[in-house]
DNA sequence: TCTGGGGTCCTAGGACCC
DNA sequence: TCTGGGGTCCTAGGACCC
């Protein structure tokens, strides 16, 4: 049977939504009417652009590019900071105006969401309900969204970045020549800056000439993922909208430091101050991990990494730092200069599944009590109100936003 | 006064086992 | 005395997404 997919897409999302926030706060100005981003703080490093006004974009500003390029695109440029707590709040009422049509919806990002329609259409057309979407998005919540229609996701996704902003396009079958082949091969979802130039070189330019090309050579020569572009190409995608809610397979944090360090001491208190959020984050989520990752790049901005399997999974402050201590010492070259360093967990298990296998793994029971004392009062006074770094320059350094994603 | 932070999935090579 | 070969696990790095 045929699927019914809507693809339901933000229109400069952490821009609108900080426009919305600072007009409920008695703003004079809208500031999706003039040339604004939202950005990093430049004096952290972190200067980038996370999005446009319409009028940025009309200077040529992109997402992901620096502010300093951004101005010099177009002078009188205002920048904002992010605030991911109201744009979670923004988020959620998008999500509850959105399950009056269909329980099954896939966030796939803060403001992006796939609705599969199939089973709810009742009399109406899946254009009708749209087209609806996006009608009282923009009167019942106050930003504009993008709507993709079609029969499965990614022609869906496809669709709804057609043209921006306010807009509900479709994108069936007999639709692909004319409204997808004729687009250059970049536009294609996963299709990103070190594999568009290859196609080029195959004189592979607009996705048309990828559905046409020879499967067999995409796959000789790209693997996996030149099967999946040449059937995307095609418009072909049979996966599922994925409406419940996924456990995290990998939780990291990483922190571009506000100027490069090159004493390992300093490195340990970023890991640690890191080591602290990250098994916070995995106690929360109550999953225990296997693997630990240590992310370094240097002031060349070249990235390494060194992992390392633990025995038993775990969930402790002590064990995620200790190791990832060890893995610094391993791999870092004394007296190079650290523009950023990262931390994650990987090879994640539920906890309660731990407790019902045969071997239980020592546990540290007076660090246990402490990593949860901890916690509850992190719950309790914010995330900043203690850290065991005893060193106060760590919290100079490593500024956490307390809650994201 | 340049280049974020959070993820997922895939690949390739080495170790090790049978 | 011509050196196999398949399978799994582990690690480092790459590519892509928002």
């Amino acid at each position: 049977m045929e699927r019914q997919i809507l693809h339901v897409d933000v229109n400069n999302a952490f821009l609108s939504w900080t426009a919305l926030d600072m007009l409920k706060n008695g703003s004079e100005i809208d500031i999706r009417e003039i040339p604004a981003v939202i950005g990093g703080d430049e004096s952290k490093r972190s200067g980038i652009v996370l999005a446009k006004s319409m009028k940025a974009k009309e200077c040529g500003v992109k997402t992901a590019e620096t502010i300093y390029q951004a101005r010099m695109k177009c002078p009188g440029l205002k920048v904002f900071p992010s605030n991911f707590k109201i744009y979670r709040e923004y988020s959620n009422q998008l999500y509850q105006l959105l399950l009056e049509y269909t329980d099954k919806i896939e966030r796939f990002s803060i403001d992006e969401c796939f609705l599969d329609m199939t089973q709810y259409l009742m009399n109406a057309t899946l254009l009708q309900k749209g087209k609806e979407i996006n009608r009282r998005v923009k009167e019942e919540l106050g930003f504009t969204v993008n709507v993709g229609v079609a029969h499965n996701k990614l022609l869906a996704k496809m669709a709804s970045d057609f043209t921006k902003p306010d807009r509900v396009h479709t994108l069936f079958e007999e639709e692909i020549p004319d409204k997808m082949w004729t687009l250059p091969v970049s536009e294609l979802f996963m299709l990103g800056k070190r594999t568009v130039p290859k196609l080029y070189n195959m004189q592979i330019r607009t996705i048309g000439d990828l559905a046409k090309s020879n499967k067999k050579i995409l796959q000789d020569k790209f693997g996996k993922h030149g099967v999946m572009m040449w059937e995307y190409a095609n418009g072909i995608d049979n996966s599922e909208v994925k409406y419940l809610k996924e456990k995290p397979k990998g939780i990291g944090n990483s922190i571009t430091l506000p100027e490069d360090i090159t004493e390992i001491e300093k490195l340990d208190e970023i890991l640690l101050a890191l080591a602290e959020h990250v098994a916070y984050r995995l106690r929360k989520e109550k999953m225990l991990a296997k693997v630990v990752n240590v992310q370094l790049r240097n002031n060349n901005f070249v990235d390494t990494s060194h992992q390392k399997k633990l025995g038993n999974a775990t969930d402790s402050t002590k064990e995620i730092f200790e190791t990832a201590k060890e893995l610094l010492e391993q791999m870092y070259r004394k007296g190079t200069p650290i523009r950023l360093v990262g931390l994650r967990v990987d090879d994640l298990t539920d906890e309660e599944e731990m407790q019902i296998s045969l071997f239980q793994p020592q546990k540290d029971e007076k660090q246990e009590k402490l990593d949860k004392t901890i916690d509850k009062l992190k719950e309790k006074y914010g995330y900043h109100f203690i850290t065991r770094a005893g060193n106060m320059q760590t919290e100079d350094f490593v500024k956490f936003k307390k809650e994201e994603t």
